[in-house]
DNA sequence: TAGTGGTCTAGACCACTAG
DNA sequence: TAGTGGTCTAGACCACTAT
């Protein structure tokens, strides 16, 4: 048997493939590589497509794997750092950040974004898209949710929406004083439509990052950034850009 | 045919089935509740169990499901908010931090650990082990990578290993000036051992907090913290203990 | 022991990409 | 059009939990 035998818990077979298939990878394999295909590989190792894939997925999960249909699976460059915390203190829009603007409408949002953005619930709130591009890849979409109140100058603006209207909302919430902010970090899967802009299929991993601006007393502003797990990794540094050994960090086990 | 026909881009069964339910959830099942059993499931879908278990997946993956072998799939609470900002500035081990040590050994760390320490590759470093307990459940498990030249003092502490050894090294940390810190989210799967400690099962995911301490112009401490990403919702609060509506949160699509 | 979720198989067909 | 990964099926057996 190729299987260790004595195995007081047997592993299950997709565990051990990944943990095979990782060893590979760092050993046998560089970056941007294209594996073989499913159907080889699982026939090579002896188990069932299904198998193999339950492994790869875990593989693509860590970020160790990316794969495209029609194209095949490919060793991942190792997870770029996107800066989150950068952003601190300042309203999104603010000279330099790093996001750009898609367009603007008006909207019923979510029950759940209305009761934390306490308007009713079925008021309309400036809705504002934007995505995030690093090294030429999308990496996070984000709904900028904004209560007209938040916002009282803009009727005096005539775009009545895109990527002006965007930018012209954004100015105005620069004129408030911000007085906090909050942020949450969870897993969540990428909507359809945030799947697309992020190059992925629906359900995708990601990580959303829920950030409320406060000001005035209230919640002004509440952003949902959705973020491409599989290849970013978020940092919040205290201590400027000093930078951590990604290469090294994959082999962490 | 019960679907929809005129899909121009046929959504795939496992993607609206998850729509379905998750809707089911929101109006028809409250916390806590079980869900009829996989094999029911699928078959009052009428699809593959296989397919059942994809969209299943999915809702386990955005915390809106527990699965427990053995027991059944019961509607989950929603996740706890864990705090990690908190600690700011702050060694571990620091009066009111939300570990619990568990032992302390020296050990030859993963390679990616030692180029960030800037140890040489077979260099023993101090190893704690800590875990982090909210509302009695087990959220997250942690390596605490420490050389020995951050607590050179420690050679007149007799403790060998274990709690004491643990609460020792802690407490010698705190003698240096902490210079800042850095940290960084990502998402991982559970390594086996982290699993058992979170009661879950290997290669569950997990969000890795990856922070370092810098002390005398070097990483003093390398903390590398896996959370359940099922129950956790990680928050970076400056404006204090305002709590999110979480349960609003949910039901944002 | 009965019932649950977890693993695994061996197929089939579909959607997408590139030559 | 050939080859890739993505979806789906209908089974089987295993590991675990509660009774």
């Amino acid at each position: 048997m190729g299987t260790t035998q004595l195995d007081t818990v047997p592993e299950p077979k997709y565990w051990h493939l990944r943990t095979v298939l990782s060893e590979a990878l760092d050993s046998e394999f560089s970056v941007g590589e294209i594996l073989p295909n499913e159907r080889d590989l699982a026939a090579r190792f002896g188990v069932a497509r299904a198998t193999l894939r339950q492994a790869l997925e875990q593989l693509e999960l860590e970020g160790r794997l990316q794969r495209r249909r029609g194209v095949g699976t490919t060793v991942a460059p190792p997870r770029m750092g996107v800066a989150v915390e950068s952003e601190q203190h300042a309203w999104p829009g603010a000279f330099g950040d790093a996001w750009q603007p898609i367009d603007c409408t008006a909207a019923v949002p979510p029950t759940a974004v209305a009761d934390i953005l306490e308007t009713v619930h079925d008021e309309q709130v400036l809705t504002v898209r934007r995505s995030r591009v690093t090294h030429g890849q999308p990496v996070a979409a984000e709904l900028l949710y904004i209560p007209a109140s938040s916002v009282p100058e803009l009727s005096g603006i005539d775009a009545p929406s895109g990527v002006a209207r965007a930018r012209a909302v954004l100015r105005e919430l620069q004129r408030l004083e911000l007085e906090g902010q909050d942020r949450a970090v969870e897993l969540g899967s990428a909507r359809a439509e945030d799947a697309k802009e992020l190059d992925r299929l629906p359900g995708a991993p990601v990580l959303v990052v829920t950030t409320r601006f406060l000001a005035q007393g209230h919640t002004a502003a509440l952003s949902v950034a959705t973020y491409r797990a599989d290849t970013c990794r978020l940092t919040f540094g205290d201590t400027g850009g000093v930078e951590i050994h990604h290469d090294a960090e994959r082999r962490a086990s």
